[in-house]
DNA sequence: TCAGGTCTTTGATCCAAATCAAGGTTGTTC
DNA sequence: GAACAACCTTGATTTGGATCAAAGACCTGA
C-alpha cells in the first residue's frame, strides 16, 4: 500500500444555506445570518480514498464535517498494531480535541467531500453562538455512549457477536442517513472491519461466511450484506441463546 | 454477593466556596456568587461501597461529582458478562446523557462521598453560565480521547499490556488527584480489574504474579502494587520488544 | 485477452487466554 | 480463636480466534 498523502485539493468558499447536509449535522442549530457567518469561515475539499485529514500527534488546527464518503478514526501501536475507533458517514463531525494535538488518525476510506473550518474560526462563532457549544456536548455525549459499547463489545463479545453488532450498526446509521437499513453497503475493507472489531481478517470472513450458511444472511458480493427478514440481529449481537 | 441497594441517605445542603475539591473538578470555572448559586442545587451524599448511584435504563434525573471514594461505570449483556468502562475518582464528574436513559449503570467500589445535581437545576445553571457547558465539553472531550485509548486496549493489547497500561492510568490519575504516583493503591477488586481489561479474575493475578517474578513491581498486600524504578512502564504498556 | 495486483475466502495448525478445579489468604463474627 | 465467607492465587486442561499458507475472485491497464 502506498503511503497516503494529505489534502492539497480546496475548493471556494460555500454557501451553507442551501447545503444538502444542513440538518443533519451540528449545523442544523444555526440559521439564517448565524450561517452566513458559519459559510465565512468553511473550505470544502474533496479528495480520495486514503488521504488522511490528520494522523495522531499533528497539531490540532481544523475540525471537520463530512458531507460524502466514509472515514476511519483509528490509534495505533509502535508495532502497527491498529484500532479503529469509529467510521464517520455524511453529517459526521470530527476533530474535537483539548489537547494541542489530535489523539488518533483520520483517513478516507472512499473518495470524500468534506467542509472544514479553522479552530481559531469556531472558537469564534462557539463565543458568538453559544447553542453551537449545546450542540458539540450533545455530540461527544452521543460519541461517548457508542464508544462505551464498543467497549462493551471488544472486551466481552464473541466473534460472531461482534459481526452482527457491527452490521446492525451499520444498518442503523444508513437509517439515520434517510437510506434503506436492509441491503447493508459496506464502504470499508475486511482489515478495516477487523481493525475496528479488534478481530482478524481471516476471522471476519470466516464468521461472514458461517451467519451465510446459516442463513442469517446473504452475500452477493463482498461489500453487500442482505440481511434475512425476521432474524432479530439485536437479540443475536448480545448473544441469546 | 448481596444485590446493592440505591442510595437513600441525603446531607444538608453544602457551601461550595470551602469544598476541597473545588480547583480539582467541573465548578472550578465558577466563583463567588456563581458558586453560591451552585450551592443553592448541590446535595451531598454519603453512601457504602456496592451502592448504585444509577443503573442502566434508569431515567436520567441526576448528575454527579465524586468528592470521595471509588465509582465503576459499566455496561452488561443478558447473560451477565460485564464491561467496566471507566473508574471514577474524586473529583470526577458522571451522567451526561442526551437520551432520557442512562446508558451504563454507577457503582460505589468503595465507600463515597458525591454531590448530586438534579438535571432540571443543572439546565438552568448551563443557561445562566455557558463557561460550565464549555468545561463538560472539554471533559466530554478527554473522556471521549480515554475511551479511544481503552478501545486500542481491549482491541489489540496483550494481558500484560493491558495490566501494564492499567498500572500506568490508575498511577497517573493518582498524581492528578495529587497523590504520589508510586505505590500505587487498587481500591477495585481483581474481578474489576478484569472486567475493565476485558480479561478473566485469574489472568490479571497470574499475570501480575508473572510481572513480580520479573522483578517489575512487588506486591505486599493484593491491593497494593509497587512499581520497580526505572521500569518504562509506558513503552511495556505499548509493546515494546 | 492476458498479466499483475489487491482483496477475499478457505484450510491447517498453533497458542494466549479462558475455563475448570483446588488451595491459600485475609478479615469478620460469635 | 474457631468457623465462615470473600477474595486471591495457582495448577491442569480446553478452546476460540490467531497465525501460517494457499487458492479463488475481481479489477485495471496494456
Amino acid at each position: 500500500m502506498s503511503h497516503p498523502a494529505h489534502i492539497h485539493e480546496r475548493c471556494s468558499v460555500a454557501s451553507c444555506d442551501v447545503c444538502e447536509m444542513r440538518h443533519f449535522t451540528f449545523c442544523s442549530v444555526l440559521q439564517g445570518k448565524e450561517l452566513e457567518q458559519l459559510a465565512g469561515i468553511v473550505h470544502r475539499d474533496t479528495t480520495t480514498a486514503h488521504t488522511f485529514l490528520f494522523q495522531e500527534g499533528d497539531p490540532a488546527h481544523e475540525v471537520f464535517n463530512i458531507l460524502d464518503g466514509t472515514v476511519k478514526l483509528y490509534k495505533s501501536l509502535p508495532d502497527g498494531r491498529t484500532q479503529i475507533t469509529g467510521f464517520l458517514f455524511p453529517g459526521d463531525f470530527l476533530g474535537l480535541s483539548t489537547k494541542g494535538d489530535y489523539s488518533y488518525s483520520a483517513e478516507a476510506v472512499t473518495d470524500i467531500r468534506v467542509c472544514r473550518f479553522q479552530k481559531r474560526d469556531m472558537t469564534v462563532m462557539f463565543k458568538d453562538f453559544p447553542k453551537l457549544v449545546d450542540r458539540l456536548l450533545a455530540i461527544a455525549s452521543d460519541e461517548l455512549a457508542a464508544a462505551q459499547e464498543q467497549m462493551l463489545l471488544l472486551g466481552r463479545k464473541t466473534a460472531q457477536e461482534r459481526i452482527l453488532s457491527f452490521l446492525q450498526i451499520m444498518s442503523e446509521r444508513a437509517q439515520r442517513r434517510g437510506q434503506p437499513g436492509n441491503p447493508i453497503h459496506l464502504s470499508m475493507s475486511r482489515a478495516d472491519i477487523a481493525d475496528y472489531l479488534g478481530l482478524t481478517i481471516e476471522t471476519v470472513s470466516r464468521t461472514l461466511t458461517k451467519l451465510k450458511e446459516k442463513g442469517v444472511l446473504k452475500l452477493p458480493r463482498p461489500q453487500e450484506v442482505v440481511l434475512a427478514t425476521g432474524y432479530d440481529i439485536a437479540a443475536a449481537a448480545e448473544g441469546e441463546a
